[in-house]
DNA sequence: GCCGGAAATAGAACACGTTCTATAAACTTC
DNA sequence: GAAGTTTATAGAACGTGTTCTATTTCCGGC
């Protein structure tokens, strides 16, 4: 009765997991669930099986994540830290910023789309996401955010330089799901971002 | 056993049903989720419940739209079309494609916004939507992006200016979503696509 | 009017996300 | 190292989207 803390808090966050026994299970989750999306995309990753698969039980994966949604968009991040430090220790070619965005842009996309299944469980995720979600989908919009911006040059972005990401963003996301519903063809997309990125840029 | 086209083709069009009894069902239907939605967004639109409102059995709401997806995106084209009609019938202020392009998208906003739980509805059915819906998915991208081509120019609209329709749709409807996840405020949204209509627009 | 097939109905059944319960294991603190 | 608390487990239970079944109603051609 007495007013505590939410005791899920602390896991749902991650970063600061009492012992290396819950950081370990929270691997394990995360690892089962890439692995269960890869295979057959959002629908394939049932809770059922991705507490199975991650050896621990039901209750302990809703204790973990509260839903789906937090599950997948959770592992986005994850994926997306991956990709972005990646990025970090190759150097980006081109003069302008547009030369530089459409490499990093051509680049993610690419590797997103060698793995169709994983792409459309995460990118579902992410747009059905409800408010619950609001920080994990903060946490991806900033990383999605961040590294337009750093393509677009190494200082401290300005104001304008955020919208423009922003926008890159906004619409990266929309063509991968045309893509990922396939209502759009990989060149589609390569089309439509690098003309977005030239009106934006040029 | 022989090859016959699926029977439900004619009912998802939904321009030429049989009968008056059917377009009647349609309709009875569609109004029931937009009822349903606007009082309770998302997860007050229950096939059983709309089935109710409806007067149809499930089995028939079925037959009608193939999922709940496909119900709201339906009923999502339905409203944009009434609000391209009346759009329609009203003259567009200002002078540029900006000043245009920023009354449209200003109006249209409002209004959702003055439903928030039908907009929550439909803008969650649009993104989570699946392959299977790609024909109505495809039907409301085109109602939307021929909203912001009329309003740039009385013309046939060029490439580019249907790509600088197709990237404001996409940055309208993630502030959209934003919005109604509660990640962003009304001003937020108004401020964004300000800015996104300015980069591209003039 | 009557027949045959399509469409509608009522309701059971099933799948999967989520919640709940009872028990056991793992930790903290003394 | 024992008591008490938190965390994990197994599995039942529940809600809602979707499918299936059996029956009835509707409708076009004779």
């Amino acid at each position: 009765m007495s007013p505590s803390k939410s005791r899920t808090d602390a896991l749902m966050a991650g970063d600061e997991l009492s012992s290396a026994a819950q950081r370990e299970r929270r691997k394990r989750i995360v690892d089962a669930t890439i692995a269960l999306a890869s295979k057959g995309g959002f629908d394939a990753v049932q809770m059922r099986a991705v507490a199975d698969r991650a050896d621990v039980a039901l209750g302990t994966l809703y204790r973990y994540f509260p839903s789906k949604v937090h599950l997948l968009v959770s592992s986005l991040a994850v994926e997306l830290e991956r990709a972005q430090e990646k990025m970090d220790r190759t150097t980006v070619p081109g003069d302008s910023p547009y030369e530089r965005v459409l490499f990093v842009l051509g680049r993610i996309t690419r590797g997103l789309q060698r793995n169709p299944h994983l792409t459309e469980a995460m990118t579902r995720a992410f747009t059905f996401a409800d408010a619950s979600a609001g920080a994990e989908i903060d946490k991806v919009s900033w990383l999605m955010e961040s590294m337009f911006t750093k393509a677009m040059s190494d200082e401290a972005p300005t104001d304008e330089q955020k919208a423009i990401a922003r926008v890159i963003g906004d619409v990266w996301l929309s063509n991968l799901v045309a893509w990922v519903t396939r209502r759009a063809t990989a060149t589609d997309v390569a089309n439509r971002l690098e003309l977005t990125v030239r009106l934006l840029l040029k």
